[in-house]
DNA sequence: ACAAAAGTGTTGTCGATACACCCATGG
DNA sequence: CCATGGGTGTATCGACAACACTTTTGT
């Protein structure tokens, strides 16, 4: 197989390119029928999963890494992404999952090999356009897709630890921070965008004052258009102004749900 | 020297012990006089001082290394720390200051020495009582001691950067956290407490909100002495609850200033 | 016409600010 | 006795939550 040539190679090499004990590891969220999704992978040989993982260069910047593994998966660029948390126990690793991959290609790794010594992992959190989105698998897995936040495969090592703790940081940036221009395609109406922000935060707001919030925080341009063929009342569209919310994700908003 | 054999035998064997590439710096905050205060060690050698940083042994939890380290520098244990970035840019390590220091203490390099080589830090920040705290230097320092935030000498590389990411996070952590538990005495005063927030924002806030604010978040202990022996009216003494305090600390406080 | 969804308005509460007043102490 | 700092009280404003009402649309 090609593949497993190719992840042979990454056992047997890669040790030159990569920076020692460093990986990175980026909880992707996206958002669709009113559900928040996590991109995952399945790998190969176990029946686990994992958020998006990588290595970094030895002369690569860790931003540009975790920006490089995002493409990779999703090809997109970009992108909303944000280093959250730094997992360093010295016993997060399993080494008896690498040693059984490893098994699978043929590789025969002494004690000392790199992969089984230990490694500290860097959390990135992202938001994406679930659309645009073309979740792609590598040589490592084989899947990659989209899971409910709510019904989530079994993960690898601590990669149930590093989800929570996105999803906690994400719900604690949600308060002072815009977020929908990463989440929501260009146009979008106020029910849902209101949607994303019940689902991240899994409680319901208020209708009406979400609505006035959210339009005080002036970053939002209302469009002629309206959303027809629904039934009711058809509501209007927005799209964000982007100068505006740059701004505001400088300098934060009131906040406060 | 003794202590440069120290130093030689850190060069020389550092490599085995330690988690290669990944390095701990962390900015100790203080308070005395009325200004908030970081502790800073001068290098051997070289005219640049440094937070206080050091290195992961290869079994240690990042966050017990990061205590360790805290703990030689100041011989405090049971204090607040806490990581709040990594710095991850591939061209952060200066590599000249690296050989310098070598060369006094007779060690020679080459090329492909661990030291040399690309470093990660993990940035934590501390809060301490600067009473109790004793500056210690080590084998790699001549000197160690507190300085004025708005009066720094030369920092050795991107120490000026972390320096002062800390300092924005502690910023906006005194708006959603209790903090003068870890930078007080044990007893204190409001207008005491006042000037710590004061000093940490560089702002003025007004005395009566002030004190309404902070009894207003219950983790305060009103004591029947008062302080004595200034001028004008004596002012209550103060302590922390810390049954409440560390239920703010979890649950996090109303804040906004 | 009516149910359901969307848009707009009104009111009450609470916290934050701003400021006025009183108390204690040393010079 | 008065200047200075410390302690307590009150008015005002604005943000936010709760809730009423009107408008639009498909069936």
């Amino acid at each position: 197989m090609v593949e497993n040539k190719e992840l042979y190679k990454f056992f047997a090499q890669g040790e030159k390119f990569f920076q020692p004990g460093i990986s990175i590891d980026s909880v992707i969220f996206g958002f669709h029928n009113n559900q928040l999704k996590v991109l995952l992978t399945k790998l190969k040989y176990v029946n686990l999963w994992s958020v998006a993982g990588g290595f970094v260069y030895k002369d690569e910047h860790i931003d540009d890494a975790a920006t490089r593994i995002l493409r990779e998966r999703t090809g997109l660029s970009n992108i909303f992404l944000k280093q959250f948390y730094i997992f360093g126990d010295p016993r997060r690793s399993d080494r008896k999952f690498h040693v059984n991959r490893m098994r699978h290609v043929g590789w025969d790794a002494d004690r000392n090999y790199w992969l089984l010594k230990r490694f500290i992992t860097i959390g990135y959190y992202a938001l994406v356009n679930f659309t645009n989105v073309v979740p792609t698998r590598d040589y490592m897995s084989d899947l990659c897709d989209w899971y409910d936040i709510h019904d989530l495969p079994p993960l690898i090592m601590d990669h149930g630890d590093i989800l929570g703790r996105a999803l906690e940081t994400l719900r604690t940036q949600l308060k002072y921070q815009p977020i929908g221009y990463n989440l929501l395609p260009q146009k979008f109406t106020m029910p849902e965008l209101q949607k994303l922000y019940e689902t991240i935060l899994d409680k319901k707001l208020d209708r009406r004052n979400f609505q006035r919030k959210m339009l005080g925080y002036d970053i939002l341009n209302r469009l002629e258009q309206r959303r027809k063929g629904g039934a009711h009342k058809a509501p209007y569209l927005y799209s964000f102004n982007l100068k505006k919310y740059h701004r505001a994700l400088r300098e934060g908003l009131a906040g406060g749900w």
